[in-house]
RNA sequence: GCGCCAGUGGCGGAAUGGUAGACGCGCUGGUCUUAGGAACCAGUGGGCAACCGUGGGGGUUCGAGUCCCUCCUGGCGCACCA
């Protein structure tokens, strides 16, 4: 017996369970109903990520609490999950925002910030003016909040931060293990970590004791720098600028937003060239990164696209020291170097080795790695989240609670006006008189990410009811999870910051596992078609006709115009409710579409017809039950094995249509050769096999043909039934088919071939020219090449 | 711009380097009648044929949808990452 940890990425409540949560759970259903036959010990838990913004968001709005919206919608949403008859495992349930989660949450932050992965700081943050918080670097896409949209702002904030850093070098290698991993979502992890080698350089300021540390992968074009530039937010800037000068310049870069024009304020500093006798200027440019590496760089227009067009613009030197054609400028390829007394003559990579070996002797310099990779920024200045165990002094000082000190619960009664944090204005939950110094202090208002939430809920799972985070050794057994199946949307986000927690709490609490999830599979999105009146308004599929070749709208006759299939959405209405997809075609015809049309891991387009065929198969597998008759043939046992062996197959490979398309090639025999099985014990073995698709019909066939419904164990296949005796071999000239002949297994070459050429068609194909060659892929193919 | 993935009938999609198009949808004929959101039978890549066909062009191989090179198109991700 096997342990099969099953998990499908657990749903925030919004209220109502929608297709894609559909899909996403009937295909993992599918595997932990397999696995329970198998007989292996299966896990397959569900639960709620239940903190979150919108339900703070919706407090508000309607006017109800965060907490009675989210446990309702819970409710609802399990009413609806119950529906779809899946095999869960409910007594694991757990909610994020409950106490009996979240306390062990706080737990889990006082062990990290022991262990120094967790730590406050002043930083500049992400600020998202539409949901009033901070985003993590993660969740800010293309400058704008991942949930809102809206345009993110930088703020300095004081701040809780997780060292994901701490972890990157790991977090990238090991991306190398996780072999069941769409190389998709490891790549995008690997572009997100980010990792460049290259060298730390000390540029000395003329006259100033002071220097500027510049990371650069490109040493070896340290002859061809012209000049120097830093960002705005760069620490030097406030001791050579006013702040009004620096608002100047940060008005002026705001105005450049959407297009990369390249902007530069030239400072009233220089610096010394590292090797040569000469002085270089420092400007101070908009295109200088000040959260990736020093905020600093050197400029050798020469080698390097930006610099190239940042020195056009200013007139700025432009020196070759890589061999190339003038017309190739910028040239960043590799090549000789030259112009560089150190190292003329040498390719790229030896001449950053040896100019590395330089810089590191005479002290300027060092090898040096960098991340793209951020720490990840926790806090949130919301009031629906998981409270950090941390409470202030009026001096300003911090302690982070004793684990006796906790939980530190969430108070229920909060004023949510929209204005501001509930918690900070909710003075008699916020000051306490701290139990150790006896002093006056204030509660940390901010609350966790809610992604810190989903890091750990599949340990949390294991053992739900524990008085503390989790048990050791179940850890050690259980995890990591086997199958692990959720949407790509997740690429980076969630399933980064799991694998950091898993391995900050591996080497915390001392487990053996390193990675969260072995096998990830990402499940396609559903589409639509989309439906528009002519005005522009979106319309339900549920509210047009087809009426004359042409799409009306059913209650104001409106002509309508169909839009492309796209990703399901409320925005543009092309909906389809679960709850009347169950009501009209029933459950297990709604499982068989989700995995009909398309495999599994790409979209599929929700069409009338799928569904309805769905529905078709189930009433034809039923009706043929239902024929009160047995009757087999010679290969039948044969045929069914074969069955067997191919959901087998396609189960454990998350083929999930080719099932589909087995169960329609099993029937489509049985009818044609006019086979019944009814209650003959050979049904049993075909329903097993039915069960973890259509649960619902299998059982019912089952108890009428064998009056039990007791699920007999996944049937053992009798492999030498599997060794099919006849079979087509192919016959080629020259690798072209020409005929197939029906032979036994094992064949003898010689012999086959005698008959072969007595073949008409292969006569024709040789005429009398000799046969110089014969491939013969034993019970696969025969190839006869001629001169 | 960089990276990844993908291009196969009218459509969704099958094919460990070995019979391209399994299976489904749709469509075309026909059968039946409890006139159905049915069911059943036959057909369905192109071409009258020999033959031709997996985005285009090269290559490797006895044999290529599959491997290699190159170009085109589409999707996704990242994007001034020094």
């Amino acid at each position: 017996m096997q342990k099969k940890y099953i998990l499908e990425m657990f749903p925030y409540p919004s209220g109502n369970i929608h297709m894609g949560h559909v899909r996403n759970y009937v295909i993992g259903d599918i595997c932990a109903r397999y696995h329970k036959l198998k007989g292996d010990e299966v896990i397959h838990p569900m639960g709620w990520d239940a903190f979150g913004l919108p339900a703070e968001n919706a407090a508000i709005q309607f006017n109800t609490h965060p907490q009675d919206w989210t446990f309702d919608n819970i409710q609802n949403m399990k009413d609806q999950l119950k529906k779809l008859n899946l095999d869960l495992d409910w007594e694991r349930e757990l909610a994020t925002c409950k106490e009996d989660y979240y306390q062990y949450q706080q737990e889990l932050f006082i062990d990290l910030y022991k262990a120094g992965l967790a730590y406050k700081k002043d930083a500049l943050v992400n600020w998202d003016p539409e949901d009033k918080t901070v985003l993590a670097n993660e969740q800010v896409i293309d400058g704008k909040g991942w949930r809102t949209g809206a345009i993110v702002e930088q703020k300095v904030l004081s701040q809780w931060f997780f060292k994901i850093t701490h972890y990157a070098e790991e977090l990238l290698n090991d991306l190398d293990n996780l072999t069941l991993w769409p190389e998709k979502v490891k790549t995008m992890q690997k572009n997100w970590i980010g990792k460049s080698i290259g060298a730390e350089i000390k540029f000395q300021i003329i006259d100033k004791d002071e220097q500027l540390n510049i990371f650069t992968t490109r040493p070896d074009t340290i002859y061809g720098a012209t000049f120097i530039a830093i960002s705005i937010n760069h620490k030097l800037v406030s001791k050579i600028l006013k702040a009004n000068e620096i608002d100047l310049i940060k008005k002026s870069f705001s105005k450049i937003v959407d297009n990369k024009e390249k902007q530069g304020f030239l400072l009233d500093i220089k610096c010394q060239h590292p090797i040569l006798d000469k002085e270089i200027p420092v400007y101070i440019a908009n295109f200088v990164l000040d959260n990736y590496g020093e905020g600093a760089i050197f400029g050798c227009p020469a080698h390097d696209e930006r610099d190239y067009e940042f020195a056009i613009k200013y007139n700025l030197p432009i020196i070759k020291v890589i061999q190339c054609d003038d017309t190739d400028l910028p040239y960043t390829k590799d090549g000789e170097v030259i112009n560089s007394p150190l190292v003329n003559g040498l390719r790229k990579s030896e001449a950053i080795k040896k100019i590395i070996d330089y810089f590191e002797k005479k002290e300027i310099g060092k090898r040096s790695i960098n991340y793209k990779l951020r720490d990840w920024g926790v806090s949130r200045q919301r009031y629906w989240g998981c409270p950090i165990p941390v409470i202030y002094y009026e001096d300003g000082s911090f302690r982070v609670l004793e684990k006796s000190e906790l939980p530190v619960i969430l108070p229920y009664d909060v004023n949510l006006n929209g204005k501001g944090n509930a918690l900070l204005n909710h003075d008699k939950w916020r000051k306490i008189i701290c139990p150790k110094t006896k002093k006056i202090a204030y509660r940390e208002t901010d609350t966790l990410d809610t992604f810190v939430d989903s890091s750990w809920y599949y340990i949390r799972f294991l053992d739900n009811k524990l008085g503390k985070p989790f048990d050791t050794k179940k850890v050690n057994t259980y995890l990591p999870v086997d199958k692990y199946i959720g949407g790509i949307e997740h690429a980076i986000l969630h399933l980064l910051y799991s694998r950091f927690f898993m391995k900050a709490l591996r080497d915390i609490y001392k487990l053996d596992i390193n990675e969260p999830f072995r096998q990830l599979f990402t499940q396609g999105m559903i589409t639509h078609k989309t439906y528009k009146t002519q005005k522009g308004e979106w319309v339900m599929p549920k509210d047009i006709i087809f009426k004359d070749g042409k799409i009306i709208r059913q209650k104001t006759k409106e002509f309508i115009e169909e839009g492309p299939s796209e990703k399901m959405s409320k925005s543009k209405k092309n909906v389809i409710e679960p709850d009347e997809i169950l009501e009209n075609y029933g459950i297990d015809a709604t499982r068989f579409f989700m995995i009909s049309d398309s495999p599994p891991d790409r979209e599929l387009e929700w069409t009338d017809e799928g569904i309805q065929s769905s529905k078709n198969l189930v009433r034809r597998i039923e009706r043929y039950f239902n024929v009160k008759k047995t009757e087999t043939k010679k290969d039948t046992e044969r045929v069914i094995e074969k069955f067997i062996n191919n959901i087998e197959k396609n189960i454990l490979g998350f083929s999930l249509n080719k099932c589909i398309a087995d169960i329609y090639t099993l029937f489509n025999y049985l009818e044609k050769e006019k086979i019944y099985l009814h209650d003959n014990i050979i049904s049993k073995k075909v329903l097993i096999c039915l069960y973890p698709f259509a649960p619902k019909m299998s059982s019912k066939i089952m108890k009428d043909l064998f009056k039990s419904e007791s699920k007999d164990n996944w049937p053992n296949i009798n492999n030498s039934l599997l060794l099919e005796t006849n079979i087509n071999l192919p016959i080629q000239v020259h690798g072209k088919l020409v005929t197939t002949i029906e032979t036994k297994k094992g064949y003898i070459e010689k012999d086959i071939l005698k008959s072969i050429y007595k073949i008409d068609k292969i006569k024709n194909k040789i005429l009398d020219r000799k046969v110089i060659k014969v491939i013969n892929v034993q019970d696969k193919i025969i190839n006869i090449i001629t001169s």
